[in-house]
Formats: C-alpha cells, structure tokens, sequence
DNA sequence: GCTATACGCAACCTAATTGTTGCACGTTTG
DNA sequence: CAAACGTGCAACAATTAGGTTGCGTATAGC
C-alpha cells in the first residue's frame, strides 16, 4: 500500500473524509480534552458498539489523524496534528483566495 | 428538512464529508483559481461523465460551500466560504488545544 | 494456573455513495 | 419553427461505509 502524500488530492481528501463523520469528530474532541485514551475508554458513553469505535479508530490511524501506542493489554490513542495542519493549510489557502477575489472585485468596482 | 447548523456535530461532520472526494477538491480548486463555472465547464476536461460532476456539485451545494445562480440556460457554480471558515475554526481550536498540551507537558518536565 | 479484561480480525447485513445511461424541459440560435 | 445547447431528474449497477455478532489471542490479577 503507498500512502498518498499529506498535500496531494488523494491524501488531502482522504485526511476531509475521515473528518467526516460525527463519532470520528466526537473522538477527536474527547482526545484532545482528556489526552491519550483506550479503546474501551472511548466506548464507555458511546451509543455503539467498542468494536464499531475500534473500526473508528482503525479509519482515523489509517488516515495519520491518531497514533496508537501499546501499552500492556491496553492500546492507548492519542492526536496526531500533522495532518490535521495540511488540512487547515487548505482552508486557509482557499479563503485566502477568496479574499483576493473579493479585493479585486471591490477594485473594479471603484 | 432541518438543515443543522455550520458549529454543531453533524454539520460540521457534513462538511468534512463533503470536501473528502478528490474530485470535489479539484472543483473547488477551480472555482478558487476560476471564478464560477457552469456545470459543462467543470465537467470539460473531467474523466467522468457531465452528471456525474453535477452529482458533486449537488453534494458541494447541499452542504453549503458552492452557491448556484441561473442565468439564462447555464447554471454557474461559485464558492460559499462560510462552512469552510467553520471548518477551519475546528481545525485551529483542534490545534491550540493541542498546543497548550504540549505546554504542560513541557512544564511537567521541568 | 485460571479467570477476567482489552483488543483485533473475519463474516455478514444494510444503507449510502459513486458512477452510468436515458429522457424531459427550458433556452438560444439559425 | 426547428435544431442544438445546458441542465436536472429517475432508474439502475457496483462499490464502499458503518454496524453487529462471534471468535481468537495476549495481558493482568487472584
């Protein structure tokens, strides 16, 4: 399997669709307040089951958003902001564009 | 339909998923570079077929990052920058949380 | 050593996504 | 008016995604 780089098309869209989907999200947010944390953990509160989390957690490390680090019968998640940051450069670029656009109509219009 | 806001979950999950397809991306990149383009534009230098396109743009419509305007018998397509600047707003928040925890890791360690 | 815990893998089902083709309808243009 | 263009909609097939259940394996603790 080649990975597709962070920045290509095929990377980038893979890093928006694993943002995709509102568990992934949740978890996200729950790594990123309580730090590194188990599979059973993130299927305490959850509506579903621990294995359709650990699928979850499968999608989110397969797309470099979470690293998992073994640690006895435990296998602990945790952020991985690398991609996460490709992502927010694409926004950011984007807007940007879209702001020069905005000026170059406000100046012809002038 | 009631359509959920740009901040919460699932709005926020739906935009993602929007912007996770490679071919998405690439009509964005051009609507970014190009202004807006109709859907026989778009779909001119496209591998897929012209309904195919306007599937994505539908998909890019219905979650708010393309806005479309009838003129005449064309249709053009252009950027919404509002669910992106949501978007981005996650991923930042998503980063400074992540910034401040290195912080205290780092203040631990001294 | 034995039991309970934590986890991953495989099979299976259902629903959604992506693409195609064919058609209908309004708009230009000759 | 008639032909061509631009588009959207419906039906269909193929693939993917999300979820469940059951099982196997390794670690922790009594």
């Amino acid at each position: 399997m080649t990975a597709p780089g962070p920045s290509s098309a095929e990377g980038l869209a893979a890093t928006f669709a694993a943002l995709g989907d509102p568990r992934r999200l949740a978890i996200i947010s729950r790594l990123q307040d309580e730090g590194a944390l188990s599979v059973s953990c993130l299927s305490e509160g959850a509506d579903v089951s621990r294995q359709a989390i650990s699928k979850h957690l499968k999608t989110l490390s397969e797309a470099r958003l979470v690293s998992s680090v073994k640690s006895g019968r435990e296998t602990r998640y945790n952020l991985e902001p690398a991609r996460l940051e490709a992502a927010n450069a694409f926004l950011v670029q984007v807007a940007a564009k879209w702001d020069q656009a905005l000026q170059r109509l406000k100046l012809q219009l002038e």
